[in-house]
DNA sequence: CATATTAATGCAACTATATTGCATTTGTAA
DNA sequence: TTACAAATGCAATATAGTTGCATTAATATG
């Protein structure tokens, strides 16, 4: 794993964003700093370095955004606020929703996103 | 809004299937019934008509599945479980996870995906 | 510092999935 | 039965992501 100009760049965008990310949005953002296959591999990367986690969006577009605490394994188990008006992802870390699955299904991974206006579109 | 072949067909396998159906499994079930756009087309309908509701997986791809009660308005704020293993989605139409986000975010939709093993793939 | 090793990158081609425009067909109301 | 618009088929187009391979560059080692 060795440390890049884009590793370091990209990973520089989503942890200092106050959003998650998508790709395009970091290809913008990059201004052609790496060519987007590149991008595409980073992100893989970093996910795999426990740095970055994925969601998937409402709309199945998908939005990058940093980890906190995930050093040996991804627990993002929290919400993700998608905006309908702005398009804006947000992390919300503290809400972890709680609930009661049958036992016969074993879960591994949570994936929840709640869509409406946020904050700034109100 | 006319009932034609591929909508009847198309409702119908949704409606009788216990798992969610992709678009790949649509069509390969339809067998050359209709053309693969007019499968998107009639799907689109359907999820207007709230006799069928989108289901974004975990991996980003798409399952349809019957909806239940929606007569006016979708309200499929259920847990959809997919499973790892053999890549099935279905309704946990009892399962409606409790959560608490702050009042200013305004909540519209929701959806919830756990993923993990199902009974059969245990 | 110089060099060797191989991870990482760029580029072009390819794949998979979904959308659009338009001519034709078909369901249904009159 | 006819007229009209909704629905369809088909080809072209769009969008997103992947792959193979030659080249570049990060880093470990002497
Ligand atoms: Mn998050
Ligand atoms: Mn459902
Ligand atoms: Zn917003
Ligand atoms: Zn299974």
């Amino acid at each position: 794993m060795r440390n890049t100009i884009a590793r370091t760049q990209i990973l520089d965008l989503i942890t200092n964003s106050k959003t998650a990310l998508s790709h395009a949005e970091i290809e913008q953002l990059l201004d052609g700093l790496c060519n987007r296959v590149t991008i595409y591999r980073v992100l893989d990367r970093l996910i795999d370095d426990k740095l970055v986690h994925k969601i998937i969006n409402v709309d199945g577009s998908l939005k990058f955004a940093a980890c906190r605490n995930c050093s040996d394994h991804h627990h993002d188990s929290h919400i993700h606020f998608s905006c309908l008006n702005c398009g804006s992802v947000t992390c919300l870390e503290s809400v972890e929703p709680v609930f009661k699955i049958p036992r016969k299904y074993k879960v591994q991974e949570v994936n929840f996103t709640v869509s409406g206006l946020c904050p700034d579109c109100t």
